[in-house]
RNA sequence: GGUCUCGUGGCCGAGCGGCUAGGCACCGGUCUGCAAAACCGUAUACUCCGGUUCGAAUCCGGACGAGACCUCCA
């Protein structure tokens, strides 16, 4: 019986919040721009990649049938627009001295670890650009059929003027033509391409390129963007729903994604662009190039020297889906260790309302509640305001705890229902399983036992020793009415 | 230089024309042998200057500041 609710979402095509309104009722055709293996992915790249996880979870909580779609770049990159060749993987390669395919192989098995760790879902399919190359060569054909292409040289590039006749470049990105060219940077001698702004759809191969294709056109590598054009093609069709990325793909990768798609079929291949924002550190976007970076794993084990401690992934993750993925988020320790003890107050409203026991009638409502987190996730994904109406849950789960208010057996199915899917299914946070230690338990009980003797007792010297001494060694003693507990 | 985004209380971070965001910290309270923990509660805000409006953090213009993209980038 779950409501019919008007999602509604930020399209960066139009720059404003729409009406979601799918191509073909109750299903969603999402395509999300993966990591490129030549290398560990980082905490910026994570960031967003648990953001199109809630929005996948928040979809599919919406009733929608989503086919996700996130690629796999495990072909270097060749870009040429600044006269420069990079292939990123190669490089990789080269510098670690083995070959490509095991760099590749390597940050695969890097980036599926991460992706347990962060509990993200997996995609519906998590194609890889190496196992699409005859898709790509014939999206690129299909280009060339059409005149927005031309070959040069064992190379074949995308004709920016010939398109422009056809169609407008630069609608993602609000950019103009004779605005880039003014823009554009010192290059380097002008190369094969006829028109600064044009770029490579497959780029003839170099004598110490390690990967190297076969084509129409000669041996060589396919170009940065056509990868997503063929891929989203091949499982999502012409056009689809959802197109995701970081803010940093969006010029000029998505851009040209839209010409190549444009040239090829004759339409924008999604019909709303979403963009998540950068994590900063430091006010500034987390980079390799800035090296400003720091690992995933360096967080979970505390070896970064950017944070006083450790802090765990579902931590992280909740930190993460504490701001909107649309604004840019500052990662520090001060804002991580605040964020974290709000993160276990959550957990403990989780594991305090399965325990409830119902009245015969409930002195409060909740719905408004329930009813303000739906309206939290239809807003664009507002995974802050989501939080926000969890923590209003939580107040009430402690009213009844304390005996301060009721909820009769269909309210508290409700409510109970509604936080552990919220937590659990849409925040995607699942409660860290408590390292369970029966020697230090066992010894624990002991030296609890023997303090609350000395209590009764009111041998508060003795008493305090051993909360004093356990707090040395790091363990802390909570006492309640129920009991003493530690952690 | 061009394009764009953003400036919210001690910190993080929502809201984006009128109605308490939320979390953390602080302070007060309950509990406690004292603490801690836990829970409850109060307070503090919208960079500046103009304009529109009955009413603006929220819309428009300007100033200042920060960031992103224009080059590989999530």
């Amino acid at each position: 019986m779950k409501e019919k609710r008007s999602l509604s979402i930020y399209n960066s095509l139009s720059g404003k919040k729409e009406p979601f309104v799918p191509l073909h009722e109750g299903h969603v055709g999402l395509y999300v721009c993966g990591p490129t293996l030549y290398s560990e992915p980082h905490m910026g790249n994570m960031r967003t990649f648990i953001n199109f996880d809630f929005i996948y979870r928040c979809l599919r909580h919406l009733g929608y049938q989503v086919k996700y779609v996130r690629n796999i770049t495990d072909a270097g990159h060749i870009t040429n627009s600044a006269g420069q060749e990079i292939d990123s993987i190669g490089s990789a390669a080269r510098l670690e001295q083995v070959q490509s395919l095991e760099i590749v192989y390597k940050y695969n098995v890097k980036f599926q670890e991460l992706q347990r760790l962060y509990n993200l879902l997996p995609p519906t399919i998590e194609p890889t650009a190496t196992a699409h190359i005859q898709e790509q060569i014939e999206a690129i054909e299909l280009i060339l059929e059409k005149g927005f292409a031309y070959v040069e040289n064992g190379s074949v590039y995308f004709d920016v003027q010939a398109y422009s006749k056809s169609f407008h470049y630069g609608t993602l990105s609000g950019r103009k033509i004779d605005e880039l060219a003014q823009e554009t940077r010192a290059l380097n001698a002008q190369d094969e391409k006829r028109f600064f702004a044009d770029f490579a759809l497959w780029k003839k191969a170099n004598p110490e390129d390690m990967q190297v294709w076969r084509s129409p056109w000669g041996n060589g590598n396919p170009g940065w963007h056509i990868e997503c054009t063929a891929m989203s093609t091949k499982y999502l069709g012409k056009q689809f729903d959802i197109h995701g990325g970081g803010m940093d793909l969006k010029f000029p990768h998505h851009e040209d994604e839209i010409a190549q798609n444009c040239g090829a079929f004759g339409c924008n291949p999604a019909r709303y662009w979403m963009h998540a924002n950068m994590l900063n550190v430091n006010g500034q976007k987390m980079s390799k190039s800035f090296g400003n970076f720091f690992l995933p794993k360096e967080l979970v084990e505390g070896t970064s020297p950017l944070f006083k401690k450790a802090y765990s992934a579902p931590a992280v993750r909740f930190f993460m889906l504490q701001a909107h993925y649309r604004s840019t988020l500052d990662i520090t320790d001060e804002a991580l260790s605040a964020s974290e003890k709000g993160f276990e107050r959550l957990l403990e409203g989780l594991s305090l309302v399965g325990g409830l026991s119902p009245g015969t009638q409930s002195t409060i409502d909740i719905y408004p509640v329930i009813a303000a987190a739906e309206a939290a996730i239809c807003d664009d994904f507002n995974a802050p305001l989501l939080i926000a109406s969890l923590f209003d849950a939580v107040k009430h789960v402690h009213a009844i705890q304390d005996g301060k208010a009721t909820l009769n057996a269909e309210d508290l199915a409700a409510l109970t229902q509604f936080f552990t899917t919220m937590v659990q299914g849409v925040l995607g946070i699942e409660t860290p399983a408590k390292e369970e230690n029966h020697r230090l338990a066992g010894v624990m009980d002991v030296v609890l036992h023997l303090r609350q003797n000395a209590r009764e007792q009111k041998d508060w010297t003795t008493s305090d020793l051993i909360r004093d001494g356990l707090a040395k060694a790091g363990i802390q003693v909570k006492d309640s009415k129920d009991g003493t507990s530690w952690h």
